[in-house]
DNA sequence: TCTGGGGTCCTAGGACCC
DNA sequence: TCTGGGGTCCTAGGACCC
């Protein structure tokens, strides 16, 4: 009987990706510390390793670290997904042609790599890691095991061992054992906070005493994705490759405030923009929501009353159309509305997503006549002379809430204004 | 003064039905 | 002197991920 192939998978992650991408356009940034913030300059999501050497942790809020961003020269960018989302599918064109992939996110990709199993992966993966770098610019790391969840693990064990020149092959199990054995189950892909505290409760303290606790018992603590979890450290494969990306079940813009906001005028302005950018979103899936939720709530980082104001309305019939989508959003929110807070963020959330034709007929409430030729039209304009040239006049133009945005760096990839310029 | 945004999956519990 | 059992659907909230 011929043996089944070997289950190989393999995770490519790119190291310090939002770092890595302002690197590839600014070669000063290269060899000191930087760090990229959330939207509104709020927090560090993206760290350099002279920035990590520095203890700053990822989250870290900016403010709090002021005094050893000034002491240390650190170079602080705010994010530019412009940026990071097409440099990210550059990876994925380039991983594409090694093997079948699945774009995991906007920096990791697993590869399926069973076709090449039954020998020496590591000159593979070798060959991929400076195809990218070749290509791109961006230096990654690889894992390879023989489920998603020990593919994530080798990955972060590559990265943490320099000796290990960005490979680490975990598909044999000896390989395993000690690699298990010294590996935190915090850190484990699927182990949050809450699971870590029940399992550091019986003792577990380790990747390998995760694998090694009874399925069942692992099921009674956490739920039916802890048992999966101990069936893939065991290296068998319960979560499958996805190839073709299910389609999305809803999607959201949600904003902080640049400033506290009291009035629902502001507030009104505020979400009418985001459910036109959500609308946006909508439309370059194209699909249509059937519901719709607008919230605003209060910062809970800050003493003072705290409120939460949010509705859900369904849409019907099912729509793509801005003017549909502001109106809902408005009436959401002055509904859920309540003076008297100083309110930091708002959203718009839309939910049960579908393409058009598969939308349910509606008898009495007939879809807005020419809209989809006009919205086309609105994001044909907007694609072209750039994003809010057309918008609602509901989202206003002052927009003294808007979010800061103080280190952005320009849109190389994406904008022609922008492209990098070369001094001979 | 200053603490992100956008997703998915799972479960419990209520409403409702036969 | 005593109030079934089982099924589906929906929603809210928790947990986790990047």
């Amino acid at each position: 009987m011929a043996e089944a192939p070997r289950a190989a998978l393999a995770l490519i992650d790119c190291n310090n990706f939002y770092v890595s991408c302002e690197r590839v356009f600014d070669p000063r940034l290269r060899g000191v510390p930087v760090g990229v913030l959330s939207n509104n300059d709020g927090c560090f999501i993206a760290r350099s390793e002279e920035l990590k050497a520095l203890g700053v942790r990822m989250g870290t809020p900016a403010f709090q670290i002021r005094d050893l961003i000034r002491r240390h020269r650190v170079r602080v960018l705010s994010s530019n997904y412009a940026l990071y989302g097409s440099m990210s599918a550059r990876v994925n064109a380039v991983l594409v042609g090694f093997a079948p992939a699945e774009a995991y996110s906007i920096d990791e990709t697993f590869l399926d790599l069973a076709g090449i199993a039954g020998r020496d992966l590591r000159p593979l993966c070798q060959d991929l890691r400076a195809t990218v770098l070749r290509w791109t610019g961006i230096p990654t790391c690889v894992g390879v095991g023989p489920s998603k969840t020990l593919a994530k693990l080798a990955n972060a064990a590559a990265k943490a061992d320099p000796a290990l020149g960005g490979v680490c092959d975990l598909t044999e199990p000896q390989a395993r054992a000690a690699v298990l054995a010294a590996f935190p189950v915090a850190e484990v892909w699927g182990v949050g906070p809450a699971t870590a505290a029940k399992l550091a409760a019986l003792g577990i303290t380790t990747a390998a005493g995760l694998r090694d606790l009874d399925p069942k018992q692992a099921r009674a603590l956490g739920t039916v994705a802890l048992e999966r979890l101990v069936w893939e450290l065991r290296g068998l494969a319960c979560l499958d490759l996805e190839l073709v990306a299910p389609p999305r079940k809803g999607l959201a813009v949600t904003r902080s405030f640049g400033r506290p906001v009291t009035t629902l005028a502001e507030a009104l302005e505020a979400v009418a923009a985001h459910a036109t950018r959500a609308a946006e979103k909508l439309r370059a899936h194209g699909l249509v929501a059937g519901r719709l939720s607008a919230f605003a709530h209060t910062a809970p980082h800050h003493p003072g009353p705290q409120h939460h104001a949010a509705r859900a309305t369904a849409l019907v019939p099912m729509t793509a159309d801005t003017r549909d989508l502001v109106a809902a959003a408005g009436r959401c929110l002055a509904a859920a509305w309540r003076d008297g807070f100083a309110y930091a963020k708002a959203g718009v959330v839309l939910e049960d997503l579908c393409p058009p034709e598969a939308a349910p007929r509606t008898l009495f409430d007939a879809p807005r006549p020419g809209s989809e030729r006009l919205m086309a039209a609105v994001d044909r304009l907007n694609a072209r002379f750039g994003r809010g040239t057309v918008f609602p006049a509901a989202a206003g133009t002052e927009r003294a809430w808007a979010q800061r945005a103080a280190h952005r760096s320009p849109r190389y990839t994406t904008r022609l204004d922008e492209l990098p310029v070369a001094r001979a």
